[in-house]
Formats: structure tokens, C-alpha cells, sequence
DNA sequence: CAACGGACCTGCCTGC
DNA sequence: TGCAGGCAGGTCCGTT
């Protein structure tokens, strides 16, 4: 499920709820996400109050005065604010239950997300320290992407997915990105313009922007914080289109593999 | 170093 | 109807 956008629909929807909370009970019915949640968290995190929710790249950061909970869906997590009382389903592994009487449940069937604490700012956690800029921000430029690139063969798109380039631009929206910009997928990272990296940069940001304003891309099971779906797959122009004339042009959008994830393009379009 | 494949998981869809 | 196989929104890590 979850990119940028997704993540920060997520965060919107939770953080009224979470902000000034007190943790008063964390239930784990399943410790075995990606990595392991920590023996202590329990005892570590109850009692502390929430007193912001913020997000960096596709991470979830609950602050507390102790420290912070950092939180990843993986591909199939979803957060809701539940009161306490609400029968569970399947796969939901963990509760956070604050004063308010409601919770906070996390569910994630493939289990590819985590849930960690750390004392440290969590700026300064390996998971996050190296991180690329946020796409968002005015760090990220042309200039950026460009002089990163310089060197580089891998191909565009995977270059633009890697979070030490640029943060939380995963599949969906490298693919919507590069048709907005009109760049091929394939091109080299190494052998892109300088102006044309202008243009994939605002791509970048016009998508992200406009995902937000829809509540993210629902494929399959995302919801956000409250519940509802997001309503941009209907906006997506190239991603799932495979064989579907071009919403420009009209030629067949082509689905090939690149950096082992699914790549759909305009073969006349992109260049 | 950069680039690639494998790993972690379940669910859903397709085709035999 | 059942079952095998492939694929899915992420990303870290080990090996070339």
C-alpha cells in the first residue's frame, strides 16, 4: 500500500487523535514484523504521553518526552483510531490504547512493516540518518538530482526510488512522475539534463501534492487514519495501464520490468 | 563504489 | 474445486 502520500494521509488522520494522548496499555498480539518488536516497548511506552506525530520519508514518528516510536507500514500496513472495544481482525498486531478510550491498531498481513523505539532523535537513527532529502522540501531540486546523478548508469526510475537520492518515492509515483516529465523510465540516471531534472523535480512534487489532496492511491486495502479510502487511483496515468491507450497520446501505455518492479510507460511520450 | 538478487510475509488472481 | 505459480504499494543486506 503505502508511499509518501499514503503515509502522510495516514498521519493526518491519526495525529489529532494521538497529539496530547497518554499511551495507557500496548497490546502486541505479534512481534514478528520485519524486524522484531523489542521486549521493553511495552513497559518503555506506557505512561508516556504523544506529543506530536510527524513524518519522515514513509516512517511515522510518534515523539514522546523519553523518546520516539518510529513506525513503517511496509506494503501492506494500515493504521486506524479505533475505540478499544472494536473486535479485531486478522492481522492486526498491535494496540496502542490512549486516554481518550480509543486505540491506536496497527495491521499489516505481510508483516514487511516495523515498530521501533528509540531514545535518540530520530533524525539520528541508521534508519533515517541517510536518508535523502524530502521531495517536498525545498532541498529537493534539479540541481540535486543532477549532480547525484552524475556517474550513474542505473536507470532513472530506480535512481529516483532510491530513498538515498531522493525520500519515499516509491513505484506508483516514480512511474507517474516520469510520464508527467516525459522522461523514459530507462533512460540513464547519468545521461538526464540539468532542465529536464526541473521538470521530473516539479513532476515529483505536482503528484505527491496532488495524491495528498485525493488521500493517497487506494490499490487493494489502503485506508488512512479514519478510515476512508484514497481516491487518486483514478488520476494515475500510466500505473496499472498496461495496454490502455495513453491518456495523451493515445498509444498502448507498455508494462516491462526494471529494477525487478513493474514499469509502465508511454513508448511515445517518453524520451 | 555501484548494481543486482535475495530476503522478509500473506493474499489474491490466473491458469491448468 | 483445488493447487501451483506469479505478482503486489518497501527496503535492507549480502554478494558480485
Amino acid at each position: 500500500m503505502p508511499e509518501l502520500p499514503e503515509v502522510e494521509t495516514t498521519r493526518r488522520g491519526i495525529a489529532p487523535h494521538l497529539t496530547g494522548q497518554p499511551v495507557v496499555r500496548v497490546i502486541i498480539r505479534q512481534r514478528r514484523l520485519r524486524w522484531p518488536i523489542s521486549d521493553e516497548l511495552e513497559q518503555v511506552l506506557s505512561g508516556q504521553t504523544i506529543h506530536a506525530v510527524e513524518r519522515r520519508a514513509k516512517y511515522l514518528l510518534l515523539r514522546t518526552d523519553r523518546g520516539s516510536v518510529l513506525l513503517h507500514l511496509g506494503m501492506s500496513g494500515s493504521l486506524r483510531i479505533l475505540p478499544c472495544a472494536t473486535p479485531l481482525r486478522k492481522h492486526d498486531h498491535v494496540d496502542l490504547e490512549l486516554g481518550s478510550g480509543y486505540c491506536l491498531r496497527f495491521n499489516d498481513p505481510r508483516r514487511f512493516g516495523c515498530l521501533l523505539w528509540t531514545t535518540d532523535p530520530p533524525e539520528r537513527h541508521p534508519l533515517l540518518c541517510d536518508l535523502g532529502p524530502e521531495p517536498l522540501e525545498s532541498e529537493f531540486t534539479a540541481t540535486h538530482l543532477y549532480t547525484l546523478a552524475r556517474g550513474r548508469r542505473v536507470s532513472v526510475k530506480p535512481y529516483l526510488m532510491d530513498s538515498h537520492v531522493v525520500a519515499g518515492v516509491g513505484n506508483i509515483y516514480a512511474n507517474e512522475a516520469l510520464f508527467m516529465a516525459g522522461i523514459h523510465p530507462a533512460r540513464a540516471a547519468g545521461r538526464i539534463s540539468l532542465a529536464r531534472y526541473g521538470t521530473l523535480a516539479d513532476a515529483v512534487r505536482e503528484v505527491l501534492t496532488q495524491a495528498i489532496n485525493e488521500g493517497g492511491t487506494t490499490l487493494r486495502d489502503f485506508v488512512g487514519g479514519t478510515g476512508e479510502p484514497g481516491y487518486f487511483r483514478q488520476y494515475l496515468r500510466v500505473y496499472e495501464r498496461n495496454r490502455l491507450p495513453c491518456r495523451t497520446c493515445g498509444e498502448p501505455i507498455q508494462l516491462r520490468p526494471l529494477g525487478q518492479r513493474a514499469t509502465y510507460y508511454c513508448p511515445r511520450c517518453q524520451h
